[in-house]
RNA sequence: UGACCGAUGGUGUAAUGGUAACACUACGGUUUUUGGUACCGUCAUUCAUGGUUCGAGUCCAUGUCGGUUGACCA
């Protein structure tokens, strides 16, 4: 019995570490804690294959838990979305919870705090606090407010609590040291005043505690035993650790791990919330955006960005992704679970010299040679065809296995053809060919004993049902956004997204669903888009075939 | 210029002191009624220097380079 050792990254190692020391009774709870202010992204995906990775790989549990201490940027259309995108990734979680859910418990937190003589109310203005916090180099300075009594915090924070000040009157701060090396334990905010409605508790509060205060509270209250975010708040872990230590409360522990960065494309919220409200894309779900909405809409599948979440791995080096893995990734699902079809999206009409006129017969052709058991469907064919504008060459180049004067290819799944003859317009464009057939060529019939290189997708004219197809493609035209910043917009990709208003395709696709993928043969991977209306059909491009020839062409 | 984190092929990720591996990309080739898929092959003395050790990618020291961190955001 060959046993195979799977190698494991930090985190599983650290899980498997505190299994084997019976740590919290070997019990594994994780959980996701999303900000509603934004639409998941590829990267918080990352985060979500961790996170319920971790849980079911040990038989853990993991939470979903809306962090949403902020009330002025949160709302409820996040959460439905946020809900609906770890779903179609495939998670389901243990429980859904708030950090709203725990407003009550925090308050008392901070009164404990206050209690302990560990904080205090300040009156400062916001800048003079900023001023007060020196720099990473130079201490900072107490606040003139931070001895008083404890008797006079409770007052004051009981009053802050019950909407006596304006915004921004007054603050509570954690009592640390101002001289702190880690600028995050120099007195650090842990409520403020926000007169704001809140999306769930609506004005039952006035205060609402900050991040530092309220994430690690909840990991506690949740009994949470492995906390993992990324690597920014690794600085934040000292104050993780200290209010928990403070409070006494259950000792949740946070784990630092490198966010995902995908190469041509931003994934900053801030940036994709720009491009949404400049109009830069049609939306969150515009299928050029990392978002997992806007990936679903492009066609990709949830197997796929699971696999490549696998496939990234999980450290603690910064990285960047090359987009190229996640079209791999896509390939390879697509490509064993994707219907082929036939469908010209630069049009060449070609006649069939030697076929009846008015004649049309049926041919069956296979629906997937990765997929047997896919079966096979009917495509029509006839005397006049389309066939792809680049299928033909006028003069051939070195290695060019399609048609040309002379020159033999087989029609998939139809007849052999040879090019007799070609048409010219006026400015010397070639506007038909025309082609003669091998009758007993006949596709699985086939006793003509030619043997052709090359095969080309083609459509009936007659049976042809149109389309409108959009080709996207990277959303930049530079690998790393982070090395330009604000500028990103200097770098869109113009061809980021192709529209072709009319294209032709084989009549099986009348009965195309949205969403569902398709392989255009030879082309790429499409699904149909939910902007599609009952008299006009509208395919996205997921991502194209690999395409050898093109590099050839090249050389 | 403080604190913290990191450094292994073009890109990612392994190797848990004992022969540097896997995937993607690239480049060759075989198969193919998709120039797709599948399959085969090619491409590395682990940032530098010193130390510990029989043995170091791994441990220690110093340096270099990169990242994070100073919102009443999370």
């Amino acid at each position: 019995m060959a046993e195979e050792k799977k190698s494991l990254n930090f985190l599983e190692q650290i899980v498997e570490d505190d299994i084997k020391a019976g740590k919290n009774g070997g019990r594994i709870h994780t959980r996701f804690p999303p900000e509603p202010n934004g639409y998941l992204h590829i990267g918080h995906a990352k985060s979500i294959c961790l996170n319920f990775g971790l849980a079911d790989n040990y038989g853990g549990q993991t939470n979903l838990r809306f962090d949403d201490t902020n009330p002025v940027t949160e709302d409820t259309e996040y959460v439905e979305s946020i809900k609906a995108d770890v779903r179609w990734l495939g998670f389901e979680w243990e429980n859904e919870l708030y950090a709203s859910d725990y407003f009550d418990q925090i308050y008392d937190f901070a009164v404990t705090l206050i209690k302990k003589g560990l904080a205090y109310v300040d009156d400062q203005a916001s800048d003079m606090i900023a001023a007060q916090k020196g720099s990473p180099t130079v201490p900072g300075e107490e606040s003139p407010f931070r001895y008083r009594t404890i008797e006079e915090n409770l007052d004051l924070f009981e009053r802050m609590k019950a909407g006596e000040f304006a915004d921004g009157e007054k603050v509570l701060r954690a009592k640390i040291a101002m001289d702190h090396p880690n600028m995050h334990m120099r007195d650090p905010l842990i409520y403020r005043i926000k007169h704001a409605t809140h999306h769930r508790t609506g004005n039952k509060w006035c205060i609402y505690p900050m991040y530092d205060f309220a994430h690690g509270q909840c990991d506690s209250i949740e009994e949470i035993t492995h906390s993992v975010c990324t690597l920014e708040f690794d600085v934040h872990r000292p104050l993780y650790d200290w209010f928990i230590e403070k409070l006494g409360i259950f000792p949740s522990k946070q784990y630092e791990f490198a966010r995902l960065n995908l190469s041509h494309t931003v994934m900053s919220k801030r940036r994709l919330l720009q491009l949404v409200n400049e109009k830069i894309v049609s939306g969150w779900d515009d299928p050029r955006m990392p978002t997992i909405s806007g990936l679903r809409r492009r066609g990709f599948t949830p197997a796929s960005i699971r696999n490549f979440c696998e496939k990234i791995g999980i450290a603690k080096r910064d990285n960047l992704i090359d987009v190229g893995v996640l079209d791999f990734c896509v390939r390879e699902d697509l490509n064993k679970s994707a219907a082929r079809v036939m469908a010209v999206l630069d049009p060449l009409k070609v006649v069939i010299t030697n076929y009846p006129e008015g004649q049309t017969e049926l041919l069956s052709i296979e629906n997937n040679p990765e997929d047997i058991e896919s079966g096979k469907r009917e495509v029509p064919f006839s005397r006049e065809l389309y066939i792809e504008r680049e299928d033909f060459m006028e003069v051939p180049a070195k290695k060019f296995f399609r048609l040309g004067p002379g020159l033999m290819v087989r029609l998939k799944g139809a007849y052999i053809i040879q090019c007799d003859d070609f048409v010219k317009d006026a400015a010397g464009n070639v506007t038909e060919i025309h082609c003669s057939y091998v009758p007993n060529s006949r596709s699985g019939e086939d006793t003509s004993g030619l043997n052709v290189k090359g095969v080309i997708h083609w459509v009936s004219i007659e049976h042809a049902i149109t389309a409108e197809v959009r080709n996207y493609d990277r959303l930049l035209i530079i690998e790393d956004s982070s090395q330009v910043g604000d500028q990103f917009k200097k770098f869109l990709n113009p061809e980021s997204l192709t529209v072709i208003p009319q294209v032709f395709v084989e009549p099986s696709l009348k009965d195309a669903e949205i969403g569902k993928s398709v392989q255009f043969m030879r082309k790429g991977y499409y699904c149909l888009d939910p902007d599609t209306t009952a008299d006009k059909l509208i395919f996205n491009r997921t991502v194209s075939l690999k395409d050898t020839w093109a590099k050839e062409k090249n050389k």
